[in-house]
DNA sequence: AGCTGGCACTCTCGTTTTAGGGGTGCCAAA
DNA sequence: TTTGGCACCCCTAAAACGAGAGTGCCAGCT
């Protein structure tokens, strides 16, 4: 059971770790305490920390370190109201609503900001509207025999494809059959990309069979891929002089689609949700803490922003953080913003 | 002076160093030799090397070490013919021949092609047309105020922009203003991206403008972002042990723009060339080499294919692979494909 | 009770020592 | 010109060592 006193040493202990890397003994915390009490005392309560699981020791004799359980006791305390400190907000705010860029550029943009005010590696995706709806269709003749198709989606996505012709095609003819596709098909989902009753040249009906794939293949994603910002900063962590961890996060971030599926793994449901090391059920996170948070409004048009780093990140620093950009890019789509 | 059993000692030495990481002897070289020589008149053929610059030793009574000198020597062997075996070219031809792609997945999966061939980490950039030139304009009604500009450009590639009214425009507006730019301007170099006699709406000028300013930042470049494929390969190189390797690879890596700064060091023309650590001015590099050769049609439809790797590399496997992919990738452009 | 100072003990980590071996350079002889 | 022989060099890996940080436990104090 986590007494007053046995917590603060455990919180004591989580954040020396911190900054210091190494094990933390009874009397560094004694000293961080002010001398309130003694070396011996803190000890008693570290073995009871233990006990309990919330801290392991390398070695006998050796100082404490949080588990993931220890860390998850620190973490908690920042869930309940994470706000950031005004100091920090800065032009942050400015920034996300005042520039007119496409979907991809804001959400980097976003992550950038994330990485700035953390000092950490910064995750976002895209805002993805929940509905995949034809915006319009383009067919674009970029050689003999060969046309590219240009499909835009409602929320400005763009999707593209290669298309090889059997036989040539005039220029005039190609835009009159990707008008007649956008007369007919204009904001339909998917699903109602069938035939229409009405006649299509082989041609078009090649075409709608395509687009209808694209769009099931984008409908089943539900989180556009992620933006990767601020890589560097995961360089300078201590820990990756460890091969193994090396490793371990190299393989994470060489795949986008790997840390996309630790994303979903992780976010579900409105809300910030952290997950530490091993409690995400991904043998190469076990050194590594996320940060997450869905953004957007939640069944219309959504994204997640987070960040990540070694289980020994800042979580004071980056809860509030993360979730001051979650708020802020929710704003920005409430207001339609950016689109 | 570098006599025919001299540089065969090089190569020995090269090789050896290659495939153990460490210095390389005289016994080791002799019995590799198949004996015919004694490693003490090795020893004397290797005091030459050292004298002449070709190797270096870490330390009095070590093996030797080759310099950027020696293995440039080394390499100049396998410059003058590159040609793969047979056995490996497998499938690759088909695979980059077969599919409908749009320039950067083609491109891709040549790195990727490229990357398996070597087991190294393998560096490809789009095909970019040298002029850049209109191929259409296309306004597309985001939001009520808001309007995204696809640009679409000779060699299929596309630019966008977002673009926030100062009113609201009906979407027939919209396209017709598309279409009528479309007529004016279909072809032109951004250059010719001027007012032409005809009269615009102020929403007109201003799309003109901006894609006048893509298309001149478009012109700017000379290459396509670099696609880089097999970076886990890299990070099985024993030399990243050492901790200021690992810096120096990661700085490299970090951003797309330095590999691309480099690669258009090293690449001046067709052909293929190797710069070995030291070779390019480049601090960073110092440990690494980069294969580089030009592929495409030279002041028409060009790109980049590589390899980047330790000094320490697999030059024999690798400059054949290279100049192999850059062939394929040439055939493959020539047919103006893909397009 | 609960806290504290004292004490013996344990474990790690960095340093020093040591031994061994791979490799050289030189020389004299084939 | 090549080769075997030999003395010597220098690095590396392993072993030995000492210092320091930290623990656990206990007996006494508040």
């Amino acid at each position: 059971m986590l007494t007053a006193r046995r917590e603060s040493v455990l919180n004591a202990i989580v954040e020396g770790h911190i900054d210091t890397v190494t094990p933390v003994g009874s009397q560094h915390i004694a000293k961080k305490w002010g001398m309130r009490l003694s070396p011996a005392t803190v000890r008693s309560e570290m073995a009871g920390l233990e006990q309990d699981g919330y801290i392991t020791r390398p070695h006998t004799s050796a100082g404490g370190l949080p588990t993931d359980l220890g860390y998850r006791a620190y973490v908690r305390q920042f869930l309940a109201n994470p706000t950031l400190d005004a100091g920090r907000r800065g032009a942050v705010r400015r920034r996300l609503l005042d520039v007119a860029m496409d979907q991809e550029g804001w959400a980097r943009s976003a992550a950038e900001a994330l990485s700035r005010l953390t000092g950490s590696l910064a995750v976002t995706t895209a805002p993805k509207p929940s509905q995949v709806r034809l915006k319009r269709i383009q067919l674009v003749p970029v050689q003999d025999m060969m046309v590219m198709t240009l499909v835009v989606l409602w929320g400005a996505k763009i999707l593209r494809q290669m298309l090889s012709l059997e036989e040539s095609v005039p220029e005039n003819e190609l835009t009159r059959s990707s008008n007649k596709l956008n007369h007919l098909f204009e904001g339909v989902a998917p699903s109602e990309l069938a035939d229409s009753g009405v006649d299509l040249t082989p041609l078009e009906e090649h075409v709608v069979r395509m687009v209808r794939e694209l769009m099931e293949e984008e409908e089943q994603q539900d989180l556009e891929d992620p933006l990767l910002e601020g890589i560097q900063q995961l360089f300078e962590q201590p820990e990756l002089a460890e091969a193994e961890i090396l490793r371990d996060m190299m393989e994470i971030l060489e795949e986008r689609g790997r840390l996309k599926k630790i994303m979903q793994q992780v976010y579900s449901g409105p809300g910030l949700r952290v997950a530490i090391g091993g409690e995400v059920r991904v043998a190469r996170m076990r050194h590594f803490s996320i940060i997450v948070s869905e953004y957007g409004i939640s069944d219309r048009m959504k994204g997640v922003v987070g960040v990540f780093g070694p289980k020994r990140m800042a979580y004071r620093r980056n809860i509030p953080a993360v979730n001051y950009l979650a708020h802020l890019m929710s704003d920005a789509v409430e207001q339609g913003f950016p689109n």
